[in-house]
DNA sequence: TAATATTTTTAGATTAGTCTAAATTTTTAA
DNA sequence: TTAAAAATTTAGACTAATCTAAAAATATTA
C-alpha cells in the first residue's frame, strides 16, 4: 500500500538526511526528485498521514522509523539489482542506474533475499556504495576523497561521489575503475589539480573536480 | 510512451485472440483484466487513438501490427523473467507469475537481450509456454491434452493450460512436473477420469479436470 | 525591527485510470 | 419481427500525482 512515487520520495528524503543533519527541506526534496515544491508539499501530507515521515509545516521533514525501514529496503533492492545487472548481465557501471530505479519497486515474497543469495551477499554495489543487509545494517569502509590525499599517499579506488554516466565513462577511459591503485605524486596549488601514477605506471593529471568525486581506501 | 496499464491490456487482448478467431469482446477483456466493461471501453479508446488496436464500437477489437509487437515483446519478457526466477533464484513454478507480471514492464536498453543470453536462450518458460525470440517468432512443440490420449499412449508432460498455483502445487504433489513421463492405462467412461502409470511405477487416478489442463508430448 | 528576499503552502487545474449507474446498441428468442 | 436479454458505451464522479500561479510564512539584512 505504498506507491512507487511514495517509495521514491522516502528514498530522496533518506539521501538528503544522509548529508544534512537537520530536517530535509521541501526545496531540497524537490531538487532531488526533479519536481516542484508544490508537488513535494502534496506528497509530504500523504506520507505524514501514513506515518512514514515526521512533518511540521514550514519546518521540513524527517523519516519515521517505518519510513526509514522502507527507504533502506529500497536502497538495498536498488543496489542488489545493480550488482545483478553488472555481474550477471554484463552491463557497464554507467548503464544500470535507470533500470535499477525500476527494479527496486518490484515486490515479491523473499525476492530480495533470494537475489542477495544468488549474488553471494555482496556488501557494495558497482559504484562502491554499501548495500544494507536484510536487517538494515550498513557495511562501513573507511575511504577518503582523492582531494584530501597528500603527495606520496597511495590508495585504491573504492567509490564515487558523482554517479553520472559522463563521470563514470571518463573514469573507465582513465582506467580508474573500482579496485584500481594509484599514487598521488603532486598537487598544484594554482587549481588544486593533481598528478598521479596508476599501478600500471601511467602518469595522469586530474582536475580538482575529479578529486572531489573519487573515493579511495588509503 | 506506452503505460503499464496499456501494456497489460494489449497482452490481455493478445491472449484472448489466441483462443478465439473473432475480435476480442469488451466483456472478455474485462474478465481477463479483472475490471469493469466501462473501464475497458475507456482504455480501448486510448489504445485505438495510439493505433495499437483496431476498434469498432460494439464490434470488439483486434491488435494492430504494432500492438501485436508490443504484446509479443511483453510476453517474451514475462516468460524470460519467469525462467530467471525459477532457474536462477530457485522459486517454484507456482510462485513466479506475479513477480514476472511486474518485471515484464521494466525498460532498459537491451535488457531483454542480455537476460535472454544469460539464460541460454530458453525456448519455453517454467510452465511449458513458448518464449518468442527477439523477432517475435514462436517455437512450436506438438502437444496434446491428457484428455485426448487413449489407453496405451505414453507421453511426457510439456505444459499446463491452467496456471493457478493450486493446480501447479497439485501437480508437484503428484510428481507430474515438466518432463515427467506417464502411460495412460484406462479411461473410465462414467466421469472421464483416467488411470495412469508414472515413469517411476506409481499408479494414479486423475480427474477429467486434470486431463483437460495437462499437456503432453506423445 | 522593519523591509525585503526566500521558502513553503494553498488554490485551482489537469491527466491517467478507475468506478457505478444510466443509456444505448446488438443479440437472442418468443 | 418484435420484445426481452445481454453486451457495450456514455455520463459523471473519484483518487493519485502532477503542474502553475498566488498567498502566506519564515529567514535575511539593512
Ligand atoms: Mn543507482
Ligand atoms: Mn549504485
Ligand atoms: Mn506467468
Ligand atoms: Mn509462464
Amino acid at each position: 500500500m505504498i506507491s512507487h512515487a511514495e517509495e521514491n520520495y522516502l528514498k530522496a528524503i533518506f539521501k538528503i538526511s544522509e548529508k544534512e543533519v537537520k530536517a530535509a527541506s521541501t526545496n531540497a526534496i524537490a531538487s532531488e526528485m526533479q519536481t516542484t515544491a508544490a508537488s513535494v508539499t502534496d506528497m509530504l501530507k500523504r506520507l505524514a498521514e501514513k506515518n512514514l515521515i515526521v512533518y511540521e509545516k514550514y519546518r521540513g521533514v524527517e523519516l519515521s522509523k517505518e519510513g526509514n525501514q522502507v527507504a533502506t529496503a529500497l536502497i538495498r533492492k536498488h543496489r542488489l539489482w545493480e550488482v545483478f545487472l553488472v555481474e550477471k548481465l554484463g552491463f557497464a557501471w554507467d548503464e544500470v542506474h535507470d533500470m535499477a530505479e525500476q527494479l527496486e519497486h518490484v515486490q515479491g515474497n523473499d525476492l530480495v533475499g533470494r537475489l542477495d543469495t544468488f549474488l553471494g551477499h555482496p556488501k557494495f554495489d558497482p559504484h562502491g556504495d554499501p548495500i544494507p543487509d536484510a536487517e538494515g545494517r550498513w557495511a562501513f569502509r573507511p575511504q577518503s576523497l582523492l582531494s584530501t590525499l597528500k603527495p606520496g599517499d597511495r590508495g585504491v579506488v573504492t567509490g564515487v561521489e558523482d554517479h553520472t554516466p559522463t563521470f563514470l565513462q571518463y573514469l573507465d577511459q582513465l582506467g580508474l575503475t573500482l579496485g584500481a591503485g594509484l599514487e598521488l605524486l603532486e598537487r598544484f596549488p594554482y587549481d588544486q589539480s593533481v598528478r598521479i601514477r596508476t599501478e600500471d605506471g601511467r602518469e595522469l593529471t586530474l582536475s580538482e573536480k575529479v578529486g572531489q568525486n573519487l573515493y579511495l581506501k588509503v
